[in-house]
DNA sequence: CTGTTAGCGCTTTCAC
DNA sequence: GTGAAAGCGCTAACAG
């Protein structure tokens, strides 16, 4: 019923292994050979069986990226960055093509390791880690293991926005999260905000954290008071940013500033804000982090930290394939830069 | 070096069959003999390898889904919404899990039929192609074939927000986009416009077509003329839609409202009436479509059509498994729901 | 440059 | 309920 490479063979008049060989392409073929298998290839419409050939070879063309959520842009350049790269060479045909299994782990750490070892079963032949880690310290010794098998099953492992994972030597592409949230509050304090409230993303993770300390780190280096109760948690999404805000506005209407944990957020912020009747900046300054492509289109547009997603995914992606080297010490830190617009000014009064 | 079930087999004084019925759970195993099994595998650190496993039972746990862009939230959505479905059991465990491998086409057909041939290659359990379709008739009719070949191989193929491909009986969730297209039309004309300029989508694209007949059926519907000046073609991107923008200024400057074939788009379009002085919807107003998470948010917020992507892709997900009955006719047609927002309104004057 | 020969690690009849 | 044995379709030494 299905055509084997055994029937390209016959047809060919060559045997199985030449049939191999000129579809591998790594071994010298002779031209006319080649030729008249390629042609019983076309002729047959023969298509490899990947799971038989990943068997005999030990090895998969299929590479993993894990993102918390492939609905969510942030990701989806991540990801799609990544995939650019582990392509093959661009001529068109099937072969030397990898295929991209994205993971939506949801934020899950548990569906992160069922993910990690699906892949494993896989014989992923490299995996990329996308976006902030739960610090759950079970949950990091649980990563760290599985990462450690993958890695000695010969799957090169790379994690990108992502910090380094102790006892492993996965690259790290890992973005300055602390450094970025900590300019973001000072621009906003040279522009004269004392009550600055924060919202941030949901606890026990990395990103959520580092952001947050950069945040804090403006606000000591200002002798500004941290009010605990001008921070408030929360997903990653439009919701939390909405509701965020209507809870920091009831504690403290005398705010004139809210920094969020990320676009997304920001511009639930926003809307919050509008629905109060406030204005902004006028009235409320409002700041992000991504600089996602909707943000510049925000009005006013969103004063935020730009990240280099595409740059690093694709970086990620090349290291993943062995085409580019590792880093020094296995970690690159890329900076975010900040994107002053519109939605930040000066304080009223 | 590494461990495989015969080990497994080994240490539990089973014989390697017994260990493969147990992890696969199709078989009845005496209880004591299963749990030993099971304790071996931990033990062992044991993981099944997918390859091995797929050349023997002749089917994977890969579920392959094309869209255009991942970076798109359109396709994100969609693909995300797919991935939730194809999941097992949600035991925790990692048996019955199948892995979503995403493809992105960037639109085109070559990459298309490529990734197509890369998953049956992966003998894939099944396939949602997402997104419209291009419709060069080359084309058309070599993904008719490779879908044949899928079917025939006995991978389920699925259509997510495309039509129907012809010589297949592949299942197609289509959305009613030229309903769509022209209900939002008829809304900017109920509203007293009649020069109302489009900015479509690439040209060849079902998706493209249909949202812009709608636009036409509704011009016609009311004796407006279709001034061809007032449509321009671009890609699905906020850049296009900033472009075609200036570019209808320039043409006729007398226009009230302007339809983008998508919300991304009609950002762009936003950005540009702005840069030009005009405000919105006062001098111009600006219809999307698909309602995207970040359109409620734009100020004004944006007239769209609602599509329901998460709704789609999950459905086209359940049926990919086989744990929802075709629909009647193999095809189901969701309509979009008009969304009237701030960004449009009547003419001035 | 090409053919022969063993497996890769698992599933699955078929017996017991 | 369990074991034995025969492949699944391909790759990778080895020869030649």
């Amino acid at each position: 019923m299905t055509v084997t490479l055994a029937d390209v063979a016959a047809r060919a008049q060559v045997s199985p292994a030449t049939v191999s060989r000129v579809l591998n392409g790594n071994y010298p073929v002779a031209a006319k050979t080649r030729e008249r298998v390629l042609r019983a290839v076309d002729e047959l419409d023969y298509v490899l069986n990947g799971p038989a050939s990943a068997l005999a070879a030990a090895t998969s063309d299929l590479v993993g990226i894990l993102v918390n959520d492939i609905a969510d842009p942030f990701f989806g350049i991540m990801a799609g960055a990544v995939q650019s790269e582990i392509g093959g060479q661009p001529d068109g045909r099937a072969g030397g093509e990898r295929l991209a299994v994205v993971c939506n782990t949801g934020g899950s750490p548990e569906r992160e390791i069922t993910y990690l070892t699906l892949l494993q079963r896989q014989r992923a032949a490299a995996v990329v880690l996308t976006g902030g880690a739960v610090e759950n310290p079970a949950h990091v010794e649980a990563v760290s293991a599985k990462l450690r098998r993958l890695a000695d099953a010969g799957t090169r492992v790379v994690l990108c926005g992502r910090p380094p994972v102790p006892g492993t030597d996965a690259v790290a592409i890992t973005f300055d999260n602390r450094g970025g949230g900590q300019r973001l509050t000072e621009h906003l304090i040279a522009l004269g905000h004392r009550r600055i409230a924060y919202i941030a993303g949901p606890e026990e993770r990395t990103t959520t954290r580092h952001r947050l300390e950069g945040h804090r780190d403006a606000l000591a280096a200002h002798g500004i008071e941290d009010d605990p109760r001008l921070t408030v948690h929360g997903p990653y999404d439009r919701r939390s940013g909405y509701d965020a805000t209507l809870e920091l506005l009831r504690r403290d209407r005398s705010l004139t500033a809210i920094v969020a944990a990320n676009d997304t957020v920001a511009l639930g912020a926003c809307a919050a804000l509008r629905d109060e009747g406030l204005r902004i900046p006028d009235d409320v300054s409002v700041a992000g982090f991504d600089d996602l492509p909707f943000s510049i289109d925000a009005v006013p547009a969103l004063t935020t930290v730009r990240l280099p997603l595409a740059a690093a995914g694709a970086r990620a992606g090349r290291i993943a394939m062995g085409r580019e080297e590792r880093p020094p010490g296995g970690i690159a830190t890329v900076q975010g830069e900040l994107m002053v617009r519109g939605s930040t000014a000066a304080p009223r009064g």
